[in-house]
DNA sequence: CTGGTCGGTTCATTATTTGAACCATTGGTT
DNA sequence: AACCAATGGTTCAAATAATGAACCGACCAG
């Protein structure tokens, strides 16, 4: 292993539970020697990399990153790595993959993929409106928004779209215990007649959700193998996502 | 110089005019050899922190930042803090307000603040990169840093943004005489034709300056009403945001 | 005062980095 | 088509930088 990939591999221990870091500490946390560690910690921190804190000569993450993290979000804007991640999901799953950003009390679904792998498929409007119970996107996001916000909206009307759409608060909470127990919620009909879709949350640098990526199959095609690479896929594009986007996932987030 | 120096000296040959580079460019941007620049951009690509485009082959900043900057936010949450202050001065004097922080021999604006209330208003970039001896931030932060620091960089080429940039040593140094002397720095179009500035420098917890507040207006609406507005509450809220901010101001700054 | 931390330093040994020269491709010019 | 000058990428002996056990002084708890 190289040596810049050591120094580097030391800016990836911080983390919002430990975001300062201790010579010695790092030194165990990285499984290199104190000396190393320190040296690598100086040139780091000349290049602004890592600054060290007044008190207790910890380290933690430097300036540099609201420059770099401006500059590569001028690069590479959103809509692209959304697009790329949708891509992917897609090719996997070779069923429709789209992403939704929460807007209010609603969805808005901004990008989606298709696969030609399929003479039918789901389509997606541009710019299409997604309620917050009915899709799975939107059972995503509920399920892990603010108590508050879950609130308001369960005791907001929650009008039908399909006869499977589920109307009851009480039936919703219990669904969305089960969303948050999965990390993945599952709608079968509950928003489009004849779709059966899947989604994961995306949150952002707050541990918030701030919309979904979800995959969506004509209810006909969804079997057990299908449902297992779904559920799968979808999960692991949902936090890939979010790592990209600089979100991460709460505590309460059960990893796959 | 270590090999970790150099390779992270790489990424800072990103900019928004050159986002995209390729493998010889760099090399010679970095002044080393090819093979040694191949090596590190691959580490640096293994690890995240650059990526490459499919066609051309160049290098772009990559996907790493978001994630960095928001656990750095976390850790050090200048921007909501900076942003409220900013708000407040922009609110009061009616211009625009903004935030630089020093890193190396450059000032990079990391946030502002636009008033509503006229028609035009000096517009600012995201992480636009200052000089020390143009706009008034730099004036500013150059007329409390050390004077070993100050001295390299009068010692170091001046370019003249504007036929108005101060490029003469000597006249620069006696326009840090007279910051110091007010503990505000003024900029007539010393940076950006057209835009009259002040600044007030924000020190860390060690007495020492590390980024300034302005507040920026055209040439046009300057005014001696304005100019004393603008003099008194760019103090303020510099004063303030030190403190905010954990630093303190050192002995030698005038009292308001 | 003792023993265990901590951050930081030293220096002979060791392993990595370096760079001139080398491919294989590509794109423009004659 | 031949040529030239770029490009990204690779090779390997020589040069250089990284390594790590042992060390320091400072701090803290018992």
């Amino acid at each position: 292993m190289g040596t810049v990939t050591k120094a580097l591999q030391l800016l990836t221990l911080f983390s919002r539970a430990q975001p300062l870091i201790g010579l010695s500490d790092m030194a165990r946390l990285a499984g290199m020697n104190k000396a190393s560690v320190h040296r690598m910690l100086g040139e780091l921190q000349a290049a602004g990399f890592v600054e060290q804190v007044g008190s207790g000569r910890q380290y933690r993450l430097g300036p540099v990153y609201m420059r770099l993290a401006a500059l590569r979000e001028h690069a590479v804007p959103l809509r692209d790595v959304v697009g790329a991640v949708l891509q992917q999901l897609c090719d996997e799953t070779q069923e429709t993959a789209h992403f939704s950003l929460l807007q209010g009390t609603q969805l808005v679904a901004t990008t989606h993929a298709y696969s030609p792998h399929h003479g039918t498929r789901v389509t997606m409007e541009d710019a299409q409106i997604l309620t917050l119970h009915g899709p799975s996107s939107g059972l995503a996001v509920l399920a892990y928004a603010s108590p508050d916000f879950a609130r308001a909206v369960l005791e907001a009307p929650l009008p039908a779209r399909t006869k499977h759409t589920i109307t009851n608060p009480d039936e919703l909470r219990a669904k969305l215990a089960q969303v948050q127990k999965n990390g993945i919620a599952e709608s079968i009909s509950g928003f489009e007649e004849d779709v059966h879709s899947h989604a994961a949350p995306i949150f952002d640098a707050q541990g918030q959700p701030l919309g979904a990526i979800a995959v969506a199959a004509p209810v006909a095609r969804m079997d057990d193998t299908l449902r297992q690479t779904v559920r799968r896929a979808t999960q692991e594009a949902g936090l890939h996502l979010t790592r990209l986007l600089g979100g991460f996932p709460p505590d309460t987030y059960p990893t796959p």
